[in-house]
DNA sequence: CGTGGCGTTGATAGTGTTCAAAATTGGTGG
DNA sequence: CCACCAATTTTGAACACTATCAACGCCACG
């Protein structure tokens, strides 16, 4: 289950209060890092050194930083590397609505490929690292590859079913039932990533969990108040710790 | 502007009343149709015997009736050309949302992609048609074509924008700017098929644009009564006539 | 040791839901 | 072609849930 190539929580929390001198320009991804994150399942031996040439560097993103925002030009799609990030969404009149929460592994940026140009922003939640994988040099890679061509295909397709998941908590669920299917959903993904299913570090501010939830950061705080009083959850602040998983399951 | 390949609105409603026997079996798909719906844009003429051998066949879909279901296999992908289908999710208590209104053109089945099984259903809203194109075959020819590529990418990043765009709708509007976008997305996307801006028929009940916009078929009902009270719209059941839509898009 | 961002909690108001009943529509079969 | 019946739509009234406004506490940071 513990994937041991994964930059742990720990290691991204320590270096947010001695912040390391990171390297913010642009550095070589590592190998180990990109077969796990970057390209995964499915590459025979023959076409790892084709991805290591593709997939050419990583970037650093301060907490609050922006990997790209709503308008710019579309050249790369990324994926997250260490850290978590936010996509966000700005309706005309201003309002913003966080559209996704991204951790190590997920794609970041597919958005862009059908005008040219990105429609949301990428936001770091912390500081963060994502992979930097040149569209064009992908394409070519997936006419020459099978695997990867099905990668990307899967990638895409599995991000469709995440925001028509969302869109099924935002349409159909009360304000608990929100709360409970995204302290649920960070969860899951939590241990997928070989960390625990039980307690994480959600950096969202709990105006980021309203926008993403469709409720206030009021009624994000007083059900999370209500789920630990009911012996649900135990939060302190950002770090959640899910005590009855099947009582949040259940509703 | 407009295009006179696509099969007219008019023409699938009087089908409605007199049944023609249409084939319910597989139909060659005509190259014609292809052209516009299926494969469109930025292929040059040597690809277009490979289309036309890709996208075989047609399958004429009753109302009610489902492309597929949630849980099919995967297999192919499949494009409306006539007509107009909902996806729609359900929640394992049972609760259904619809989370997508497909009309002609409009790309079906994406979601099979990642798991190899569909997880939302796609039913038609009329009678209507849908190509066939089977997933293994596009992938090949994506492989030779880049232009197809290229085509089925930007087709997964659109899909992906819109739902997006959905999850502000959901999250970030008030019941009658929902009501408001709602209409005005369908009154764009039917006028970049050639039809009105100004008048279409909604095959959606009410029940159906409640569940896709979140709120309850009483209050889509009762904002679509208020906006024709304000002089916004004139709405005969399914039939909806924007009067003012400049005032839908203040609200 | 302020200061500002973030989180919690309370009181009140508003928006949309729920329940109910009547009106209308449209598809089906005679 | 018409009549009937079920499905859909409309409208009303009471209620529930969540938003809004406001005050306070906490912590990290300069």
């Amino acid at each position: 289950m513990l994937n041991p190539t994964v930059v742990s929580h720990t290691t991204v929390r320590r270096s947010n209060r001695t912040p390391v001198a990171a390297p913010r320009t642009s550095t070589r991804c590592s190998v180990c890092a990109m077969r796990h994150l970057c390209m995964p399942q499915g590459l025979t031996l023959d076409d790892l050194p084709k991805l290591e040439a593709l997939i050419c560097s990583a970037r650093s993103v301060r907490r609050g930083e922006a990997v790209y925002r709503a308008g710019d030009a579309f050249d790369n799609l990324y994926v997250a590397r260490s850290g978590s990030l936010k996509t966000v969404m700005a309706h005309r009149d201003g309002r913003e609505q966080v559209t996704g929460l991204r951790l190590a592994g997920d794609p970041l940026g597919i958005d862009g490929i059908s005008t040219g140009f990105h429609t949301c922003s990428a936001v770091a939640l912390e500081d963060s690292s994502v992979c930097i994988i040149p569209y064009s040099a992908l394409k070519h890679l997936c006419r020459e590859t099978g695997a990867m061509q099905d990668r990307l295909h899967r990638l895409m397709s599995e991000q469709l079913i995440r925001e028509s998941s969302q869109m099924m908590v935002l349409g159909s669920l009360s304000a608990d039932e929100r709360v409970a299917a995204f302290l649920l959903d960070v969860s899951e993904r939590n241990g997928q990533r070989g960390y625990s299913h039980a307690e994480f570090n959600l950096r969202m501010t709990r105006e980021d969990m309203g926008s993403y939830l469709g409720m206030t950061l009021e009624t994000v705080s007083r059900t999370l108040s209500r789920f630990q009083k009911r012996g649900l959850i135990d939060a302190q602040g950002k770090l959640i710790r899910i005590i009855d998983l099947e009582g949040l399951r259940h509703l």
